[in-house]
DNA sequence: CCTTATTGTAATTATTATAATTACAGGTAA
DNA sequence: TTACCTGTAATTATAATAATTACAATAAGG
């Protein structure tokens, strides 16, 4: 199975913050663009708001980046909206046989290229900021 | 959400198949390490199967690895098993509002982001072997 | 040829996560 | 006090997994 759109939508809300730095963005205007309701917004600028990339504030319409663009990575929303806890991108299967020799040891064995492997994907996402990515679609217009 | 552990039970297959390589690997047998039940054994064996990875034939009690150890990584059995298809790792939401500059653009942005990071997992799957993992676990039980 | 055992596969059920939606309490400003 | 927004819980629909049961098709051995 894939990983939740959550990752998605959060790098989705940010960029759009952004480009609406002058104006409002209320939950309801981002659920516009992003063409879901409100309240899934808010949840995840709840998660995006508990590790500090954005500020929001009950009763005050709209939501501000709390850092600088080129100070957001895409594995901080990544963490932020909690789509993949540590070591548990691969599931493995519980209870292996411990009277089997390879029952008893194919966890141990194989826990750590599971581990590597997630560390190398999440790397890749350390390397990107929002700041790329507002650039890349302002580009994007640009051509278009 | 996380990769499906058909991934983890495969490579404990493969390498119990190799650890009883002068005995019958039955569905029942490798079940029995695996602490599941042999129609789920026989599923992932079929897929394995479809990849050349084994060879097994109805009828006939047991299965054999269809190539040499080091010449299976992680990553053929990842593929064979078929967990995460290509690109389908991270989902993305559907539907982004075109007429939002963001909205339109924002899959094209973050898509070759999330190859780039899929690409980085699988890279590290196709570094390790079957071998690689028979080893670990001999050692494991030589030192115990 | 017939019995027995095994593979291949479909169908069923329970569990879990996601996503969409509704509803409403609590907070703020005008 | 009114109007609007955020925060959050509850509900429903959907989808994938995993476990389980059942049985047809196949092959070996007596």
């Amino acid at each position: 199975m894939s990983i939740s759109s959550r990752f998605a939508v959060g790098v989705h809300i940010l960029t759009l913050i952004e480009f609406n730095k002058d104006g409002v963005s209320s939950s309801e205007y981002l659920a516009e663009s992003v063409n879901t309701n409100p309240a899934l917004i808010r949840k995840i600028i709840g998660m995006l708001k508990k590790a500090d990339l954005v500020d929001v504030h009950p009763g005050i319409a709209g939501t501000k980046l709390a850092r600088d663009l080129s100070d957001i990575t895409l594995l901080d929303v990544y963490k932020a909206v909690n789509v993949v806890q540590d070591n548990k991108l691969f599931s493995m299967h519980e209870n292996p046989n411990p009277k089997c020799p390879v029952g008893r040891n194919i966890q141990e064995a194989i826990m750590p290229i599971f581990s590597t492997a997630q560390r190398a994907l999440e790397k890749v996402l350390g390397n990107v900021t929002l700041e790329d990515i507002v650039a890349d679609i302002v580009e994007k217009e640009q051509i278009n």
